[in-house]
DNA sequence: CTAACGATTCGCT
DNA sequence: GCGAATCGTTAGT
């Protein structure tokens, strides 16, 4: 079942990365089906975050997204090249996210792989924040789209990460935020061959 | 208006 | 393991 729109309004950013570990993420473009088990999330706490784009409670056109109340996407360029796919959470003027960093592919590889400009199903081609966004077919168009619409959604299809393990860790690319950027909130599953390798 | 930089990836060594 | 690629957003002039 598509997951609703309550289940987006948690206050609690950390526990929500958690618990969308093993939750399926769908995309629908141009009617092409393609989703995947999400193994990697990080959460980043609005207000008190010195890693998060709207900490402080700061508003610019790119984060005003984020203070919208939880259920829909915030997607933002990267250096110039990549798109990043974030949930936001969290109630009105909450500005929280979790930010999806892998995926295990689920339906659709054959778009998956052609979107990538790849022939075989390796961990590149949805580990990683950047690159899942591509094989889903995400950019900036899919920015602000409601998460419990069937162009862009997610989904608990149950368990479907048998055995598994979450582990949790500090999040990387984030040295500015300074001791903020110690929190273990990055979330993976423990030896997913779709993950970046643990350290 | 201008300049600096980033929640990264890829190709080569 | 290392460095280049690349442009929208941001804050300051």
């Amino acid at each position: 079942m598509i997951l609703p729109l309550s289940y987006y309004q948690s206050s609690d950013v950390v526990t929500l990365a958690q618990d969308l570990i093993g939750k399926v993420l769908t995309t629908n473009f141009n009617n092409q089906r393609t989703a995947g088990i999400i193994v990697e999330t990080e959460a980043y706490k609005g207000p008190d975050d010195k890693a998060c784009h709207a900490y402080n409670n700061k508003r610019t056109p790119r984060t005003e997204v984020m203070f919208h109340k939880g259920g829909i996407s915030y997607v933002y360029l990267i250096y110039g090249i990549h798109h990043l796919f974030n949930v936001v959470t969290g109630k009105q003027d909450e500005p929280h996210a979790v930010l999806i960093r892998a995926i295990q592919p689920l339906q659709g590889l054959e778009i998956m792989l052609h979107r990538r400009n790849m022939t075989k199903p390796i961990r590149r081609l949805t580990g990683g924040p950047g690159v899942l966004s591509k094989a889903l077919g995400i950019d900036k168009q899919a920015n602000q789209l409601d998460l419990t619409q069937s162009l862009l959604c997610i989904e608990d299809q149950g368990a479907l990460l048998q055995h598994s393990e979450i582990i949790a860790s500090p999040r990387v690319g984030v040295d500015y935020a300074g001791e903020d950027a110690k929190f273990p909130w990055r979330f993976r599953v423990k030896d997913s061959p779709w993950t970046s390798p643990a350290k």
